[in-house]
DNA sequence: CCCGAAACGGAATCGCGTGTCAGTTTCGGA
DNA sequence: TCCGAAACTGACACGCGATTCCGTTTCGGG
């Protein structure tokens, strides 16, 4: 149930192929040069296609850029939510452990490609209203996903039963982007953001 | 020494007022519909000058938003570092009130006008890379502004002495930078998510 | 009240990038 | 090998907006 119907044949997966290559050569681009400083023939030049052929697959360049969030969207939220269901845990430890895992994988998506921050957080929210407001649904569905994680915690009892959930999902949220923005600059700090990340949450900063 | 040498007189200060009311204008334009999207026809317009006026006031359209920013960066660093030193308190629930202090300056400036973060935030990273290494810039210096007032809080003992105090430090700011995007949706809940903040730095999530 | 300098305004210029389209090439099937 | 459909191409047609420029207006000093 996860494809559609067969792509009828050959040409139509050269024409698939194609498609993907240019969403992947627009990200390119719009990473390295920003979204308004790059032509359509940026990108086809990049493929080594007249910039024709682009819009034969796009209807414009508004159209693409919808594409490329898509594909980054896809990413995020599905390393988000593979394999680490909130319920899958019922310990403090677990939990940890899990949120561990967790922030490895947003770590390898934003730690090792930093394009991939810079288009979501530098480009896509500048472009017009729609997008930032896409943007901003992002954020408001990772809230509502840390917020599950949060409730689940305190139902079981291993998180604080007074815990304003919504507004600590967004602060632990805050805290995850502030380690994506580190790694536009600073790539390898991202493990040790990452841990420091955790410590507040469960030792706090003060001192014993 | 804060103001330099006497504006010679009348007219000198009514062009000192038209410029600041262009930069104002330009930052209502560029908040509200984007920089790319204004032009300078627009900022213009909004003062009821023809556009022509505006080039004897500032070189160019990039020229002008450097301005906006830097009236916005200023306003921000001024409330971060007024009547704030790191050295000013003593003790963990000093600490505390402190922080809960600048939270609010912050979030009178964040909250109140939403077009502040905003523009700061979602605008100007996208314009081009030389704003967005600015951006990045304004993130550093938090982040060694937040180190500062941990390094002092470990010096005197009321933190942890094993903190990591730079990556913790940009974990804090992650977390206010969170509160500043949320507000731009809720500028409402601006109070309790910057509480929600502080009982994590302090009392963590965890059950005791 | 008059004059020259400085400020203003907005029509005109110019460059750029999007999107179109008609001619050309490719390719699968017969 | 030949044919028609489909894909590709890039020169071209716009439209838009930044910047310029010069005729007009304002204003302070004499």
């Amino acid at each position: 149930m996860t494809s559609s119907a067969e792509p009828v044949s050959r040409a139509e997966r050269k024409k698939q192929e194609l498609r993907r290559e240019i969403i992947d050569a627009a990200f390119d681009c719009f990473a390295e040069r920003g979204y308004h400083a790059t032509g359509i023939a940026d990108v086809a030049a990049r493929l080594g296609i007249g910039h024709g052929t682009f819009y034969r697959y796009f209807q414009n360049k508004r159209d693409i850029v919808d594409h490329v969030v898509d594909d980054l969207v896809g990413r995020v939220t599905g390393a988000l939510t593979a394999e680490n269901a909130p319920d899958a845990v019922s310990t403090l430890a677990e939990y940890r452990e899990q949120s561990a895992r967790i922030g490895e994988s947003l770590g390898r998506i934003f730690g090792e490609d930093p394009r991939v921050p810079r288009l979501l957080l530098f480009e896509a929210p500048g472009i017009d209203r729609a997008m930032s407001e896409r943007i901003l649904d992002l954020f408001d569905l990772a809230a509502s996903l840390t917020a599950a994680y949060l409730t689940h915690g305190v139902e079981l009892g291993y998180l604080r039963a007074d815990l304003d959930i919504d507004n600590t999902a967004r602060a632990i949220n805050g805290m995850i982007l502030g380690t994506a923005i580190s790694s536009l600059r600073t790539p390898e700090a991202q493990v040790a953001q990452s841990e420091a990340l955790r410590r507040i949450m469960y030792d706090g900063i003060a001192a014993r």
